[in-house]
DNA sequence: AGGAGCTATAGACCATGTCTATGAACAACA
DNA sequence: TGTTGTTCATAGACATGGTCTATAGCTCCT
């Protein structure tokens, strides 16, 4: 007599009452006749209306059935939808991943990756957030995207930082400075020569003016640039000797356009992470990416 | 791993992310803790998707969850909604109760129940259809109404029929004819005068004209008209002498604008019976309204 | 009359969802 | 830095309730 509390019984009404038949309605249920006969008793007795005339030929709604089932129909169409969307997200036919980094970053180490994935599941959007690094750790924190890719070393006790490829700056310059082409320089030998370096308080710049500091050299850059292309391309055009990651310069060196300016010290590598939240479970989606990453 | 089976979870599902507690849900679905984290744990392993992140004050909802939980939103205020309705229909807050009958006993016979029903109970939509009796049947078996009113006898067996209040038919007439007011008349004399009749072919029709028939006169109107009133109405002219059901015309009697032609021989009296459907259930408004009449 | 549909009912069974008890992780606070 | 009070997760026991089989009753059709 009571409301009913069991969802499970509009199921078994939606099947009725579509088909017109318990027997037809149980086998699409994968149930029995009978099954389906007491469920449907049930949800009567929970409202104490009919909600079917029986006949020898089946079911058919009473003005009263046919009113519940219009609330009913819709509800479980929307549950088929979330089904199937539920699907769609599991095999990656539908969903996005949301990535923060630094542009460079994005550009020459995450990009091949970002083509291969999109290639392999065009349905899933890809959300690409640039920031700083406590940018983006703060960004993962508040949930806005799933991974970050950053240079290590990371500390965050929040943060799970799996390490991905080595990466090495180095000093870089144009044919302008064709001299030093097989010099081996000190460091206070290049501070002779105009510095280009990138001008935001990256974590590049602050491990490498951490390293002249520790010789006794104030590292003061002549030039300061916003992007790692500009870094790049001032080389280049000969207004200084740049200081960039030798990955990402890969193609100028090999052409000749850029060299390595070779130093009497050994500069740090670095090395590429990348950062989700520690004991969150991640998106399918994003799973699967850093799979590909690995 | 395969697509749940059971859209009970989905009930706890929605409560554990509108309340963004396990907790809380379980208090809500008067359950415990547990059996809302098994439900919950069911639902993410059918899917193969995690839905919650669980932190320690509490749950909330994953990119998917969120997904899930749009769909299953509004899947869940319908079924709160279809049950509201249904709690509605049963009380007869809500609803419709159609009945089919004829003009005349609609006027004469039913009002006062249909005022009367419609007083106690206002959020009932009345919908009367009038027609002939085979009409009521035909609109009865089609479903298009709950019960019908008509004049017995009835003989179907997929009707039940309820014999209600007894009607007597008779013949009146007006002022005109006042010479007749305390005579007796055979059925040939009353011939002598213009006869009034409804104009369809109606069941009090019939037998009048069957029993002129028996004792071999014929009957032949003078005048047929479409309507009751209009039988009552010509009487009183004195246009004729009109066959009228006596109940209906109780207070022209009583006011002396007309008066009942007695006759010689007895005329038999009709019955009214409400009609529903053999072994078909009634709608609560129907079988309240039935219980009204009785 | 027989057969082939349909739904309803009875009774047995056991799977599944629920419970209690407990553990583990975390946050707030003294 | 314990203590306390949250949270959710897990384990294991239990019993409810949904499901089954078997059968009956009914209508329609041949």
């Amino acid at each position: 007599m009571s409301m009913n509390n069991n969802y499970e019984l509009y199921k078994v009404f939606y099947w009725a009452a579509k088909t017109g038949s318990l027997t037809q309605a149980a086998r699409v249920l994968y149930l029995t006749q009978p099954s389906v006969s007491y469920a449907i008793k049930q949800l009567e007795d929970s409202f104490g209306i009919t909600l079917f005339y029986r006949n020898s030929k089946g079911v058919s709604l009473t003005q009263e059935g046919a009113i519940l089932y219009s609330y009913i129909e819709q509800s479980q169409i929307l549950i088929s939808l979330a089904e199937e969307k539920m699907a769609a997200l599991k095999n990656l036919d539908s969903g996005e991943l949301r990535i923060g980094g630094s542009d460079s970053l994005f550009k020459h180490y995450l990009l091949p990756y970002l083509e291969d994935f999109h290639q392999q599941y065009p349905g899933i959007k890809l959300h690409l957030n640039h920031g700083t690094t406590p940018e983006i750790i703060a960004y993962l924190k508040e949930g806005r995207i799933d991974l970050g890719v950053v240079r290590m070393p990371i500390a965050d006790s929040l943060l799970e930082v799996r390490e991905s490829i080595q990466l090495q700056d180095c000093f870089v310059a144009g044919g302008r400075y064709a001299e030093l082409k097989d010099a081996v320089l000190s460091l206070d030998m290049l501070l002779q020569y105009p510095v280009i370096l990138f001008s935001r308080n990256s974590r590049a710049r602050m491990a490498i003016t951490e390293l002249f500091q520790s010789y006794g050299y104030p590292l003061k850059p002549e030039i300061e640039v916003g992007s790692v292309d500009l870094l790049i391309e001032f080389a280049r055009k000969g207004l200084g000797i740049s200081y960039v990651t030798r990955e990402f310069v890969a193609k100028e060196l090999e052409e000749g356009s850029l060299f390595e300016v070779q130093l009497d010290v050994e500069l740090p590598p670095t090395h590429v992470g990348i950062m989700i939240m520690r004991n969150m479970p991640l998106s399918t989606a994003a799973s699967r990416f850093m799979k590909l990453v690995e």
